[in-house]
DNA sequence: CATGGAAAAGAT
DNA sequence: ATCTTTTC
């Protein structure tokens, strides 16, 4: 960390964690044919040629040599009494369903600890639990959690050879203060490194978390997992992997540095391509530390503004990139192969396998529909012909109106014949001139059942509804549309909702009550606070070095819970965002969350809310002597964090000039001149980073342009909420957030909806689907072993606190 | 002829 | 809308 060192926006703020399932499609047939357990497997597909592709290999059998990459055969070589499970073919075609089902039933365990659950395929997902570190943050506070050794079990610290030497390291620096409002970080070292600590207990509690979302997964489906525990998603992600199976590790902040001292580039997601090996080539470089030494000019003079930038932070460990929730893919399809002579000539051929493909797409569009309650509208062709000597990919799209075999079918073979001018070979139009050596079919551009149901009805009556009405409709529709939550549950069982509103509101005002009484926020920091957390560390990390599965400890007996510890006091103590993205404190004691405020007004869909809100996901109340005015921008910010602060201005200004040029340099030229670079990969993370130029107000007054496009996403980040905090406000308990008490009913709308429909999703509740959508016998009932220990959906408005 | 199938996301 | 890249 020396001078390259340039913190852009809250680096820190989140815990974010890769969960990724070990030799997956191996852990599915070893729990479908359990006598295949302990022996050395591999998972094939197609054996007829060579014994058939590799496509997963579990530990006994990696163990002995056998890779992916191998054919079943060459397996057979390294280790002759190797299982090879044969993928089942429907339709001579590899059937992966029961991989799905089984990912399914794993996100469904996952989804439970949070709603901020990617899925980044069918066995690796993303989950940002800084709300659930907060969260436990509070019970230790409490005194309602013990950070034992054994909730760190095979759980791994970068830098570290025992995760208890990382505890105990942490412990030495911290300790709470009476009446202190946030982690004291003890001894020598700059303000820097005193938040590094900081973040590092988010990180250790956050793998406390996650070592019990793996027990959970476990225990329910199972499967075993590895995962990884960082600030964002691409360290998770490069940390998931390096202590497997069934481990997990996680990322001292402080350490990504010594991380990368050895990391080749193509190691980090999305460099492990030609565009990696660009960036190293034209670098000359081969190691992540490497990069680090290469100013964000350099880098965006070499790469284009975006992913010079992306660089120039990935080299620094920094990636912004949200977790965005979703559980259903955006699009479902399937392809087949058909190389050299398999190649297809003919049109019945072609015809055959057309209707193939659309069969197994209509089969799992019907499932879908059924799970997530939307429709695709749209089919997306593939085919690659070979002319003569090169193969040609094209993909064409077609309206998808009802789902049908035949259509889709017929649709495809339509779009396919009209590309080319020369179809058929023969004059009696069946052989094909350039034989097909590719197929596929996907469909896409979902959209949600019920959301159609009020576009129908909007549509036929648009005319005679008011405007009131208009924005009723619009408030109805902003549920995510994207996600696989918040859908159904009005049109299945609207009564149930009514009550669940009904009570929701009793109990809200409740609370509020309650709220008026309780004692400000200004009186919490003249409470006790404890040292537990400090206790627990300690003591945990004296122990971790001996203890055993099964060991006790009980730590921090010592510490009586501390009943006064409020929720802001816990979230000043995390710390969880940079202090310009906070609101101005209010003389009430009420938190001020004006993404609560947006919501309810009508908006777009809930997805895009969420998205542009979640930079705000977590808004800690800190008091104002902690803050410190910005001398470029003017917005007060915590004094802890102003270098960083200014760092970022010069960081923009930078990349605004940059821009400036850029800008001026391209309208010289004309633009079908394409620079060599132009067929390269443009890698383009981080939209709203880049756009920031908007943010920092005094530097780009010249090109407001940009700021049409990332205002919205920036003045997140930038501009001070001004409204604020609603007189009464009660805490959600769902989501932790406080609501205003008038908004509190469609507040509770959109969880109640989230988690019907999970509910819908994960059980057999044959009437809500039977109601909502055609009845189905082929209706896959899961079963959740979670039952038992669901919450009620009353229980969701409990009282906060 | 030979990993193959699948999905996301970005560029144009 | 289509093509390309990346990843598992």
């Amino acid at each position: 960390m020396s001078k390259t060192q340039i913190n852009v926006v809250n680096k820190h703020d989140r815990t974010v964690v890769l969960v990724d399932m070990d030799c997956f499609y191996c852990q599915v047939e070893e729990k479908l044919d359990p006598s295949l357990k302990g022996k050395p497997i591999a998972v094939v597909q197609y054996n007829a040629w060579r014994g058939g592709g590799i496509i997963a290999v579990n530990y006994a059998a990696r163990d002995r040599g056998v890779t992916r990459h191998m054919r079943g055969e060459e397996a057979k070589n390294h280790c002759p009494e190797i299982e090879l499970v044969k993928v089942p073919s429907v339709r001579e075609k590899a059937d992966l369903t029961k991989y799905r089902e089984a990912g399914k039933d794993v996100a469904s365990v996952l989804q439970r600890f949070t709603t901020l659950l990617e899925r980044a395929s069918v066995d690796e997902a993303y989950l940002d639990i800084t709300e659930n570190v907060r969260k436990r943050f509070k019970e230790m506070n409490d005194g309602t959690f013990v950070l034992t050794p054994d909730k760190l079990t095979n759980c791994f610290a970068v830098g570290y050879d025992h995760i208890g030497d990382f505890v105990q390291n942490l412990s030495k620096k911290v300790t709470f203060k009476k009446g202190a409002d946030k982690v004291n970080v003890e001894g020598g070292g700059d303000e820097q490194e005193k938040l590094f600590t900081k973040y590092d207990i988010k990180l250790l509690i956050g793998a406390s978390i996650v070592n019990e979302i793996r027990e959970a997964v476990k225990k329910e489906t199972g499967f075993e997992c590895s995962a990884g525990i960082a600030h964002n998603k691409i360290l998770a992600k490069l940390v998931c992997g390096m202590n497997k199976p069934n481990k997990q590790t996680v990322l001292p902040v402080k350490n990504v540095s010594l991380l990368f001292s050895d990391l080749p580039l193509q190691k980090i997601k999305g460099l492990g391509g030609k565009f990696g090996e660009d960036v190293c080539d034209k670098l000359k470089i081969k190691l992540m530390s490497e990069l680090s030494s290469f100013s964000l000019t350099e880098l965006q003079r070499t790469f284009d503004d975006k992913t010079g930038l992306w660089l120039f932070q990935m080299a620094q460990g920094i990636d912004l990139e949200a977790v965005t929730p979703r559980f259903a893919s955006k699009s479902i399809g399937c392809c087949k192969k058909f190389p050299g002579r398999n190649s297809i000539k003919g049109i019945a051929t072609l015809t055959h396998w057309l209707n193939e493909l659309a069969t197994e797409i209509v089969e799992r569009l019907d499932k879908d529909e059924i799970e997530n309650s939307r429709v695709a509208k749209q089919i997306v062709v593939s085919f690659t012909q070979k002319f003569s000597t090169e193969e040609v990919a094209s993909t064409r799209c077609v309206p998808l109106n009802d789902i049908d075999v035949e259509k889709i079918a017929h649709d495809a073979l339509d779009v396919i014949k009209k590309n080319t001018d020369v179809f058929f070979k023969n004059e009696q139009n069946t052989v094909i001139l350039n034989p097909i050596t590719l197929l596929g079919i996907s469909a896409g551009k979902f959209e949600d059942i019920n959301q159609q149901k009020r576009n129908t009805i909007r549509d036929l009556f648009s005319k005679a509804i008011t405007n009131e009405s208009t924005k009723k409709t619009e408030i109805d529709s902003s549920e995510p549309v994207n996600g696989p939550e918040a859908r159904k549950a009005a049109d299945s069982k609207p009564s149930s909702i009514k009550s669940f509103f009904t009570a929701a509101k009793d109990v809200a005002e409740e609370n509020n009550q309650k709220n008026e009484v309780d004692p400000s926020i200004d009186n919490e920091f003249d409470c006790n606070s404890n040292s537990s957390v400090d206790m627990l560390i300690t003591n945990a990390a004296a122990d971790l070095k001996t203890i055993h599965e099964g060991d006790t400890i009980t730590v921090a007996a010592d510490s009586p819970p501390v009943q006064d510890i409020t929720a802001t006091e816990v979230n000043d103590t995390m710390s969880t965002f940079d202090s310009n993205e906070r609101n101005e404190r209010t003389a009430s004691s009420s938190v001020a969350f004006p993404e609560n405020v947006e919501s309810q007004q009508p908006g777009p869909s809930g997805q895009s809310d969420y998205k542009s809100s979640y930079v705000e996901y977590l808004r800690p109340d800190i008091p104002d002597e902690f803050f410190e005015t910005c001398s470029q921008c003017h917005k007060k910010l915590l004094t802890v964090e102003m270098q960083s602060h200014l760092d970022m201005h010069l960081a923009f200004q930078l990349s605004e000039e940059q821009r400036i040029e850029f800008r001026s340099q391209l309208k010289t030229k004309t633009s079908s001149a394409s620079p060599p670079i132009a067929k390269k990969a443009k890698l383009d993370r981080n939209a709203n980073l880049n756009s920031s130029s908007s943010g920092g107000s005094k530097v780009s007054r010249t090109t407001d342009a940009t700021g049409a496009n990332g205002k919205g996403v920036l003045t997140k980040y930038f501009v001070a909420k001004k409204d604020e905090a609603p007189e009464s406000s009660v805490q959600c308990d769902e989501c932790g957030k406080f609501i205003p008490i008038e908004g509190v009913v469609e507040h509770s709308d959109y969880h109640t909806a989230k988690k019907l429909q999970m509910e819908i999703n994960s059980l057999n509740v044959a009437p809500l689907v039977g109601s909502a959508v055609g009845q189905n016998p082929k209706t896959k009932s899961r079963t959740d072993p979670s039952t038992a220990k669901k919450r009620s959906i009353a229980s969701f408005f409990k009282a906060a606190n």
